[in-house]
RNA sequence: UGGCCUAUGGUGUAACUGGCAACACGUCUGGUUUUGGUCCAGAAGAGUCUAGGUUCGAGCCCUAGUAGGCCAACCA
């Protein structure tokens, strides 16, 4: 076997890194630690997926330990969804945790730090203790409950925990520091009151610990070697070592966090909060709408657990902000179900076909093969008759050569079946075809440049077909700190079509999977029963033909307009430098008028630093020129060190810069 | 007038830790094909945000700048 050097990923460099200075492999511990207040979505596959997938990978245990430290927001529903959803994607958990289950360690550590003078009681409005926090820019200052006595606040948080003061009233605080340039080392919130059943302390408790006192606490009860989370929480982690640093045992392994950049998808959004919007305002049909980039969604669009983890696997692993186009997603299902899904044929927007040389009421049941990318997967029969269905968008009375489908006097293939030929149309009364007539000839042996699928009208099965566009018409929509991401809704992403299948498909399944042949991948929804059959469409087949076509949609591609430049313009006429002298002389007049405008907007100490570029960066050295020209014709003065450039400028090989110079010299 | 993080083809990640940039998606050609799918062969596309420095040598190191992100919830 040769070994393949994978590359790492930088997590997993941490991990190398720390097994190499001596920590034992049997340590490693992993953990993925939902808040059951939503569903989770592919974002959370990502993150799902590293932790899990190190777990794999290092044969090290990973616990799936539920966040539930706000009663406020989380339900026992979300809990039995994000099971269902983790397990579903092929993990398996070592143990089922939550943080509920460490309260009252919590507690007791709490009460610690109070005595150690490191937590007091605040008994502010929120409002006061907001001022006194500052701002990112400006230091906070100390309150005046910040010294209160150690036995007051230690009576003073028993009676929190004991019921005795309403929610808002107190607070317990880590006493750290006011001034501190992280905002979240300002004496940050431990413990607040909340007279809130919790789903599943009941009312034991009527004080909560906030995240920050008990994320990281909670990965050092289990052990957790690599807290791994996404880079919002980078500032907490010097909060996440204070507190550990509080408690720890030195005999005792220290978790350690850090921190990977989540994933963003585009034309999406990933907000638990902005999709639970969505499912409220009834915009889609709930969590598991297969337009929602949730994981109940994707698996109920037909998504398959492994085209999942192929996706965040392929995605990699960094720290800077990213958007993933939605197409790499749309290839790694494809990639699945290609080798998967056995072939059916199906027509979803039917028009009339008479075989006219075919005799009357005779069938045929033809071979069909049911995936020709796998050879296990057999045959089955497929009615043939003199009446059929196929695609509208098959036929055309008049077309290019570049269009090998059916047109009037044109040849095609019928998939697992005859030759036909289109001979007339039969009209309506505005002009619409309702019936292609046509003439078959039994030698299949012939070579004709089309295929179509079609199904036999006397044995088709009606079934209802859902096809889904992408929610959002923009690729980033909550990305405008001005437009709300409601604005960007796409109205038409539900397309409902009764469509004909073929009656192999009477038996289908709920969640069985197939590819409609030439049109896409489809699966059974639940919604589908012995009456009647719902399809949902998981993505379409590649198609290079809708390309060749005139785009008739034009908001499918719309130009993604850059986010406006904000680079001062001389960043800009910087980045010409490099290629300036490489480009071809079109460009070159081009890029030397653009200059000209932006050198409008730059001052004399922009370029002067330009002037001691290296004498071997010609393109730098031109566009400098170029700009300071423009200066010069507006009214500065040239004094020595503009001279010295010209100078130096016009003794250089390069003649485009030769030339440059001797134009303002 | 803050702190922290990030910057490599259109997108996402690599580059054996300093030796002239690779892989995947996407795009474009051509071939095969009873799916305009799959598969096969090939191409275009970045000189690594800018400048300075260290070095024989920098995408990797140092300095300064620029741009973007995160941080002021009794949310996680």
């Amino acid at each position: 076997m040769s070994e393949e050097r994978k590359s790492l990923n930088f997590i997993e460099q941490i991990i190398e890194e720390d097994l190499a200075n001596g920590m034992d492999k049997n340590d490693l511990r992993f953990r993925f630690p939902p808040e059951p207040n939503g569903y989770l979505h592919i974002g959370h596959t990502k993150a799902i997926g590293i932790s899990f997938g190190l777990g794999e990978s290092y044969n090290a245990p990973v616990n799936l330990r539920f966040d539930d430290t706000n009663p406020a927001k989380e339900e026992q529903e979300y809990v039995d969804a994000i099971k269902e959803d983790v397990a579903w994607l092929g993990y398996k958990w070592d143990k089922e945790l939550y943080s509920s289950d460490y309260f009252q360690q919590l507690y007791d550590w709490a009460v610690y730090l109070i005595k150690e003078g490191k937590a007091y009681v605040d008994s502010q409005s929120s409002e006061a203790m907001a001022e006194q926090k500052g701002t990112p820019t400006q230091p906070g200052v100390d309150g005046p409950f910040r010294n209160r006595s150690i036995e007051e606040n230690l009576d003073l948080f028993e009676r929190m925990k004991a019921g005795e003061f309403d929610e808002g009233e107190h607070i317990l605080r880590a006493k750290i520091d006011m001034q501190h340039t992280n905002m979240l080392m300002r004496d940050p919130i431990m413990y607040r009151i909340l007279k809130k059943h919790h789903h599943r302390t009941d009312d034991k408790w009527c004080i909560y610990p906030m995240y920050d006192w008990t994320h990281g606490e909670s990965d050092y009860i289990e052990q957790v070697s690599h807290s791994l989370c996404s880079l919002e929480f980078k500032p907490h982690r010097e909060l996440y070592d204070w507190f550990l640093d509080q408690i720890v045992d030195s005999s005792k392994l220290r978790p350690k966090q850090r921190e990977f950049a989540r994933l963003n998808l585009s034309y999406t959004i990933m907000s638990k909060r902005k999709l639970l919007k969505l499912v409220e305002d009834g915009i889609v049909k709930g969590w598991d709408d297969p337009r929602m980039p949730t994981i109940s969604g994707l698996r109920r669009r037909g998504y398959t657990p492994y085209s999942l983890r192929k996706f965040v696997e392929t995605v990699g692993v960094a720290k800077r902000d990213n958007v993933i186009d939605v197409s790499l997603l749309e290839f790694c299902i494809r990639e699945d179900l290609n080798k998967t899904a056995p072939r059916v044929m199906a027509v979803l927007d039917p028009v009339k076909v008479v075989i006219t040389n075919y005799p009357e009421g005779k069938v045929e049941w033809m071979d069909a093969e049911n995936n020709q990318e796998d050879e296990s997967a057999g045959f089955r029969k497929v009615p043939f008759s003199r009446e059929l269905y196929i695609e509208k968008e098959d036929f055309k009375e008049e077309a290019g050569n570049k269009y090998f489908r059916l047109k009037l006097g044109g040849e095609v293939r019928l998939k697992n079946a005859y030759i036909i030929k289109a001979e007339s149309v039969v009209k309506d009364a505005e002009g619409n075809i309702t019936e292609i007539h046509c003439t078959y000839s039994e030698d299949t042996s012939k070579k004709v440049k089309g295929t179509l699928h079609w199904v036999s009208i006397a044995h088709a099965i009606k079934a209802e077909v859902r096809e889904y566009d992408r929610l959002f018409l923009d690729e980033a929509p909550d990305s405008y700190q001005d437009k709300d991401f409601m604005e960007f809704l796409n109205p038409n992403s539900l397309k409902i079509v009764e469509a004909y299948v073929e009656p192999s498909l009477k038996d289908a399944k709920i969640g069985d999977r197939f590819q409609f042949q030439r049109v896409g991948y489809f699966n059974v929804d639940h919604d589908s029963s012995a009456e009647k059959l719902v399809f949902n469409k998981t993505v379409g087949l590649r198609d290079t033909w809708a390309k060749v076509k005139p785009k008739q949609n034009s908001n499918q591609n719309q130009q993604k307009q850059p986010h406006q430049n904000n680079r001062p313009a001389i960043e800009q006429i910087k980045s010409y430098g490099k290629k300036y002298d490489r480009l071809p002389e079109d460009k070159q007049a081009k890029v030397k008028a653009e200059i000209k405008e932006l050198a409008k907007n730059v001052t004399y100490e922009d370029v002067e630093p330009l002037f001691n570029t290296a004498l071997k960066k010609s393109g730098t050295r031109i566009i400098t020129m170029i700009t300071l020209g423009v200066l010069l014709e507006n009214g500065l003065e040239k004094n020595e060190a503009i001279e010295a450039f010209i100078e130096k400028a016009l003794e250089d090989k390069n003649m485009l810069l030769v030339e440059e110079a001797q134009a303002i010299s």
